[in-house]
RNA sequence: GCCCCUGUGGCGGAAUGGUAGACGCGGCAGACUCAAAAUCUGUUGCUCGCAAGGGCGUGGGGGUUCAAGUCCCUCCAGGGGCACCA
């Protein structure tokens, strides 16, 4: 028996494919098309298993979409800037565009021998010039529509890299590498107006129905809309005012106290004459605004002093703190404190001895002994001791004191975001320059369109600490193009997000002199399917569906939702090993004793950790290259669209990988060696035998069921399926017309096969004798009539419990199936001689008869 | 604390409110083989029974229904997201 020799025929065929360019597509407004894409990769160095996954799913959708008609674009190209280009350069002495090229030029290779369909000729990498001068031209059409602007923010501050860190790479509040404790520090920083687009970005999530609906909630809650009133207090002894933010105005009158962020510009004000308080304060920013942080650290507060009047009450002053754990960055920087109704207004109360009034009586509560003790109420209930508001409801309470606040101009209703806009500056070199110009006369100009793009300089030293341009002798030295005189380049790059934005804009034409060619995205935008983590359910996907509609109002394109369709697939898994010293190993340098125990390569016992996500750090991860030269690539994307449900987990094991392996010889064997001798190409199912009848209908069925499964990204129910089809032609014997269906049940397995399994199904497709490519061939199609059966297996209960089945005719009436029903021993057993009560028939599914 | 998801054989998982466990992995028995591997055939939820045939079964408890893995309430366990957001 011929053994499938897949490293042969892979080759071969990726090879024919791409000389005939049999993925390369161009817009053609005749044909409908479909984009498919999926989460481009970080060349970080070696694909493994986990990465492809996702490319698999996506390659599975472009090759069934384009069977099925469809002009396909299927891209793929490299988030090629980041931060762990520079760690190499530091570590190894090379050059982080050196260390991105190579690993690209690894990666695509490891991606084009698993045969995805990709049109290799729009392939990008972010890092080229020719990529990033159009962002740089997007981000002075931003600075002109006041999309960007520039501002002062307090930020994590690593002291010994002298660099900003992101919230993400603060850990217990020290840098993640340097180990250093984290300052807050102000700096002026890009920022990009992601907020003025709030209230579209949240009310347009409902468009997205094909979208996840847990990211769609990640999304509203990032966003974050809160309802509310700003508040005005006054300042005794003073003629300004103070604003706070509630969202809880009917407790205005259960106020105990205002505090001010540490960082509002009155405490610093205040804090000039107080030494004691810019203390306070200066502590305040000492600690990180890391989580963990956060969570441990205690709510303290400063008493400034100062009393704040209350808007609605003459006569009625609070104290006016400043406290720790205020946020300058939402709603107003300040708050007033009702401790009855907040616990953490309530710890704060109890902590500073300050009065705690109830305002709001819970339902059935009595009114003159309700107290809160160490539970803030938050519940809705009456208002009570609120002057005008007494015997309101919270939500009638809240409408009524605003109308009032606003009568009295001490106030109005407003709404808050919980979004912030987003910071793009990086004090880091491998990114895209900024492209502006700091001039001591002029101020921040932009780098004139002519000058496009600012280049990166290639010849950077890591020697030092910081930023790399920050060190360039001559590249930061400009001439200001408004003034001509000396100046200085920004030395910040934008945050790689910045990249990711609108990379599948540039797809449409990526060899294009502008950004992309508007008529090439009005054809192909929005993606169709994206396919990618969940981990970008916030970051990439919000910062994208902001660039869409920020491109758009600066006249680049139409698309609002560049993303249609969403499908966030599950990680791959594998155990985790750890000897006896705490040291990982790798999967390959484990074995197994009789007993089943795990043992390094000198015998010795290993722990066996749980299931988690292939990385690294803890060795668990399993090479493509192995996988692919042991099984194939066809082995590999079989086993990881079969064994989980697409959006769940899937655990890497040997013994998959090998139940794949034993599938793709099967499959070969069954149409090089079928059981029985196939009809020549094109004949027509003359008069079967009852099994070949059978079989036949066996066959339609699975079409329609396949088709139905892919088009629900249900891939291992779809595999199933086509497993099913398999086992029964394998058991189908000579009888008439069975070489005419044993044909067309190889047939359609192959074709059903194609997406899945490429490499495999074209050398099958040809040994059955076809002259074009299956990847040009159309998507079978089912006769709806052979579908259905005549006969149909329904089952029989009696109370609810299955007795017997009965087979019936399709169309069989009610009173046939009592009739059938009521004559099988098995039911009468069941019934006990009892009179029948009542009798529930389902055509083609069910009897029950109740007695 | 709030929100979301998940819970089905030894394992991964199937199942428009209508025959629970498709398909696969693993196990067991057999065939082939000098032997093994590979391959093939049969079998495989638990349980009582020689058998025929029963009983029990989708995390626990309750409910709706002729009928519940599926719908409702409640509890438990695991996973994820959010959180000094006023």
């Amino acid at each position: 028996m011929a053994r499938y020799n897949f490293k042969e025929a892979e080759a071969r065929w990726q090879k024919l494919w791409a000389e005939r360019g049999t993925f390369r597509v161009a817009a053609d407004q005749a044909r409908p098309k479909y984009y498919v894409l999926e989460m481009f990769p970080y060349p970080s160095g070696k694909l493994h298993v986990g990465h492809v996954r996702n490319y698999t799913m996506g390659d599975m959708v472009a090759r069934y979409k384009r069977a099925q008609g469809f002009n396909v674009l299927h891209p793929m190209g490299w988030d090629a800037f980041g931060l762990p280009a520079e760690n190499a350069a530091m570590a190894s002495k090379i050059h982080p565009a050196e260390w991105t090229y190579a690993n690209i030029a690894t990666m695509r290779e490891q991606l084009q021998r698993m045969g995805l369909s990709y049109d290799w000729s729009r392939e990008i990498a972010t890092c080229h010039p020719q990529y990033y001068r159009h962002e740089q031209k997007m981000f002075l059409d931003f600075l002109k529509a006041g999309l960007a602007y520039r501002r002062e923010s307090w930020v994590n501050w690593d002291p010994v890299e002298n660099t900003v860190l992101a919230n993400e790479q603060v850990i217990d509040g020290r840098g993640w590498r340097s180990g250093a404790l984290v300052e807050k520090r102000l700096l002026s920083q890009w920022f990009l107006r992601i907020t003025h687009y709030a209230e579209d970005l949240l009310g347009s999530l409902p468009t997205l129905e094909r979208w996840p609906e847990r990211v769609r909630v990640m999304q509203e809650n990032w966003i974050g809309r809160s309802e509310g009133a700003r508040v005005f207090f006054g300042l005794a002894g003073r003629n300004d005012r103070l604003e706070i933010f509630t969202t809880r105005p009917d407790t205005l009158f259960g106020a105990s106290f205002c505090a001010l962020s540490p960082n509002h510009p009155l405490a610093a004000e205040l804090a000039q004459g107080n030494p004691a308080l810019a203390d306070f304060i200066a502590e305040c920013n000492r600690m990180g605004t890391s989580e963990a942080v956060l969570e441990t650290a205690e709510k303290k507060g400063f008493d400034t002093g100062v009393n704040v009047l209350h808007p609605l009450m003459k006569d009625w002053s609070l104290p006016l703190y400043v406290a720790n754990f205020v946020l300058m960055e939402y709603g107003t920087g300040a708050i007033f404190g009702c401790p009855a109704h907040d616990q953490r207004d309530l710890d704060f109360a109890r902590k500073y001895h300050l009065k705690v009034r109830p305002v709001v009586l819970p339902p059935g509560a009595d009114p003159h002994s309700f107290t809160v003790a160490d539970q803030a109420y938050t519940e809705d209930g009456t208002i009570i001791n609120s002057d005008f508001l007494d015997r309101l409801s919270v939500a009638e309470a809240k409408r009524a004191v605003v109308a009032r606040l606003e009568a009295l101009g001490a106030g109005q209703g407003t709404v808050a975001w919980r979004l912030r806009d987003w910071g793009v500056s990086r004090q880091r070199y491998w990114g895209c320059p900024i492209p502006v110009i700091h001039c001591a006369l002029c101020g921040i100009v932009p780098v004139p369109e002519k000058d496009l793009p600012v280049e990166l300089p290639l010849d950077v030293s890591f020697e030092k600490p910081g930023n790399p341009l920050d060190h360039h002798p001559t590249w930061k030295h400009a001439t200001c193009p408004q003034c001509g005189g000396a100046a200085l380049r920004e030395t910040d790059t934008f945050d790689t997000f910045f990249e990711s934005s609108w990379y599948f804009d540039r797809f449409c034409s990526p060899r294009s002199e502008k950004p992309f060619e508007r008529a090439d995205v009005d054809y192909w935008m929005p993606v169709d399917q994206y396919i990618g983590g969940i981990e970008h359910a916030v970051l990439h996907l919000l910062y994208s569906r902001f660039f869409s509609r920020a491109l758009r109002d600066c006249g680049y394109l139409d698309v609002k939702e560049p993303f249609a369709g969403l499908f966030t697939q599950g990680m791959v898994c594998h155990e985790t090993y750890q000897d006896a010293n705490g040291q990982w190993l790798f999967p390959e340098e484990i074995h197994h004793d009789a007993e089943g125990r795990a043992l390094d390569a000198q015998n010795r016992p290993v722990s066996v950790g749980r299931n988690e996500k292939m990385s690294k750090s803890k060795k668990n991860v399993v090479g493509l290259e192995a996988i692919v030269e042991g099984y194939g690539a066809d082995t590999a994307r079989l086993y990881l669209l079969s064994d989980s449900p697409p959006e769940r987990d899937l655990e890497w094991t040997d013994a998959g990988i090998e139940g794949a392996w034993r599938y793709v010889n099967r499959l070969h064997r069954l149409v090089t060696e079928p059981p029985v001798a196939l009809a020549p190409q094109g004949a027509l199912p003359g008069e079967l035998s009852p099994a070949a009848e059978k079989t036949r209908r066996a066959i339609h069925r699975t079409v329609a069921a396949v088709t139905d499964h892919i088009e629900r990204f249900r891939f291992n129910s779809a595999v199933a399926r086509i497993r099913e089809l398999t086992n029964a032609l394998e058991g189908l014997s000579d009888g008439l017309g069975a070489g005419a269906v044993m044909r067309e049940g190889i047939e359609v397995a192959v074709r059903l096969i194609g997406p899945m399994m490429p490499h495999l199904a074209e050398e099958l497709w040809q040994a059955l004798g076809h002259e074009r490519f299956l990847a040009d061939e159309p998507w079978p199609a089912y006769d709806p009539a052979l579908i259905v059966e005549d006969r149909v297996t329904v089952a029989v209960q009696v109370n609810g419990r299955l007795r017997a089945t009965v087979e019936l005719p399709r169309d069989a009436d009610e009173a046939t199936a009592e009739q059938a029903a009521l004559a099988l021993p098995e039911v009468q057993r069941a019934m006990e001689g009892k009179p029948m009560r009542k009798l529930i028939y389902v055509p083609h599914r069910i009897i029950n008869v109740v007695v």
